[in-house]
DNA sequence: TACTTTTATTTTGTAAATAATTAAAAAAAG
DNA sequence: CTTTTTTTAATTATTTACAAAATAAAAGTA
């Protein structure tokens, strides 16, 4: 028994599920989301449902009342998406500097499979999958710069702003993009890497 | 019957109660939240009480682990807090810029009432109170500029900012500050408000 | 017909009980 | 005595059942 099995509760499938739902438009925005159909739907009970729907609330994917209930957020209005665009890259900033000290020579391999994955879902054009691999490139270098508290803040404003563009952008630019913030990491060139990275921001 | 008797749904007030414990210093960094005494404190079962912990994890003012349970956080690393007095102003500045078409005369009234609040808390020497009272300045200016939408990405991090200082900085001086933001708000004054505003956050 | 009021239905909120997981304590082996 | 294994206790995760609230439908009134 060497291998480890990693377990994932079903909370975090159920939230990864309705995340890709809401992203790739699937839900679109206002859908009223009903506690006992997600449950059905699901194959649990409403309880994990409840605490799905909170943690995507407080991500404002969803939109929720007392008594009446959870729905898709609304994208973004252009001022948002700005100033959103605008704190992203104070944030992805700050994480390429603070990186350069903790990167390890596992961590860039890590990064690499991300990027070999980006491109894999790019060529099998599973674009809401693609979406998904782009975040957690951004999302390991928040990570590895700034820990969970970091993330805590990062992760809701990328999250909304991805509301906004479905499936625009989709050209192998995007990969290409991150494949050369990652050199610029590699090579230790902050200024480089930034330049790439508020290439990639927007 | 004419008057409006606001009802405040459970959750909301033990949210409210528990997020008074930590700002205030109550409840220590690090101390275990047990799902089962908590629903004994607030007299309720443990549904809420897992709805409200889930709630303030997202608000970063509590970390969960699965099937381990929850904590209070520990406050943010010296880096983590200079970049979040950064992305707070960088909010809070487009909110000034943002809120000066929306400004009523009855919204001027009611930030007249808050810094009352804000006074009397001081006088009477409740700095939880007052720290309180200090959030909803800034979160009515937040909310006016850019609904919920901004609030729900700049209330993490204005509440884990607030676990650094304990109940330092309770001078008279933080009430002015108050008032000198208002008078450039009243004003019409970008740049005056601004300032005053930059000098607050900090 | 248009409007209000009442009733019924649906949906969310809370409580209580059970299942699964983890941490602690006790027993066994080296 | 130390380490490992097993057992026990405590805690979280989930389900089920019930209560409260909001919406929708129906009945009554002008």
């Amino acid at each position: 028994m060497n291998r480890t099995n990693k377990i994932i509760p079903v909370r975090e499938q159920i939230a990864d599920a309705l995340r890709s739902d809401i992203i790739s438009g699937e839900l679109a925005a206002n859908t009223k989301l009903n506690e006992q159909q997600l449950a059905e739907r699901f194959g649990v009970s409403r309880g994990p449902i409840r605490d799905v729907l909170l943690k995507l609330t407080k991500e404002g994917l969803v939109v929720s009342k007392n008594n009446i209930g959870s729905s898709v957020s609304s994208p973004l209005s252009a001022e948002m998406q700005k100033l959103s665009i605008d704190i992203r890259r104070k944030i992805e900033e700050f994480a390429i500097k603070n990186v350069m000290d903790k990167m390890t020579e596992n961590h860039l391999k890590e990064m690499d499979s991300i990027i070999e994955r980006m491109q894999s879902h790019f060529d099998n054009e599973e674009y809401t999958e693609l979406t998904k691999v782009d975040i957690e490139f951004h999302q390991f270098l928040v990570r590895l710069a700034g820990g969970e508290d970091l993330v805590n803040i990062w992760y809701p404003i990328v999250l909304r702003m991805r509301m906004n563009y479905q499936r625009i952008k989709t050209s192998q630019t995007l990969v290409d993009e991150h494949k050369t913030i990652l050199d610029g990491i590699r090579a230790q060139d902050v200024k480089a890497a930034t330049a790439a990275l508020r290439k990639n921001i927007k």
